[in-house]
DNA sequence: CGCCTTATTGCAAATCTTTGCAACAAGAAA
DNA sequence: TTTCTTGTTGCAAAGATTTGCAATAAGGCG
């Protein structure tokens, strides 16, 4: 888990204010190491702390992605959440073995100059799960 | 609308059954010209035959997306149904003025090589919905 | 055209997610 | 530390999506 005092700095830099609740979301997800879903945070916080209501943890859970300190991901319909970290990364998820493998974000530059050049667009990429086929997969 | 018997032909190809409720769903979808969430189907579902039934339409959403007949695509959250055509293509959306781009699908042929050369994995991107800055909203 | 098999539907109940609102509490200011 | 403002929370109710199950009907076969 990464500082508290680092994190509680970074929400009330949005106009927020650092919470128990929003504390102990943070800490589920880190707990969960990345990818967790909406429920998976739930039932983590709820084992410790019974008294968060679950619609709380849909609220902080927005939030928290709106202040950029946790983004959101999709994998085929499932919204999955995991912490913003010092790098940013893309996901290579084979839909074979089900491996996910974390690629850093500046592979998909050569997609973000090409759109820049062919069609003026500025394309912001964060956090994608592209699917496919991995090298093992491909037999 | 495409032809009747040939998107029946397209259903039973995949062990399924053409009923009236698929046939409206996907007359609603190309009513509704492209990019309609769940909700907006089944609107315009219910206005002319009520006696479909909600559960019913959201089933027959995910077995046409199965069955490659309709796909599906997210922008921010919300899932959007579009009937899949003869060109498959990809879209632009701009957070700015919120215009969607559509681009043919070969313009991310780019990624494709990129990720094959590098990482061996083999992308199957259909459809996807790309954020980011249009020319005119960059200023 | 009837008869079967079984995929599909409607319905109701279960889940998942959002929202309105009054009570609460974080944190800035005194 | 006490006060005050207003962002947050819990709760309950609404809305969205999925699921179990018995009844229905698509379409292959005689
Ligand atoms: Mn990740
Ligand atoms: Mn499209
Ligand atoms: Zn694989
Ligand atoms: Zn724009």
């Amino acid at each position: 888990m990464d500082d508290y005092q680092e994190l509680a700095r970074r929400v009330r830099a949005q106009g927020g204010r650092m919470t128990p609740q929003r504390q102990i979301v943070l800490e589920a997800i880190s707990a969960l190491d990345g990818h967790a879903s909406a429920n998976e945070i739930y039932e983590w916080v709820a084992a410790r702390a019974p008294a968060v209501n679950r619609a709380t943890v849909y609220r902080v859970l927005r939030f928290l992605c709106e202040a950029n300190l946790v983004a959101p991901f999709a994998t085929d319909g499932v919204m999955l959440y995991e912490l913003v970290g010092a790098r940013p990364h893309h996901h290579l998820v084979c839909r074979g073995c089900g491996h996910v493998e974390p690629i850093p974000a500046q592979a998909l530059d050569v997609l973000v100059t090409a759109l820049c050049r062919e069609h003026g667009f500025q394309a912001e990429l964060r956090h994608l799960a592209i699917t496919g086929l991995c090298r093992e997969c491909r037999q």
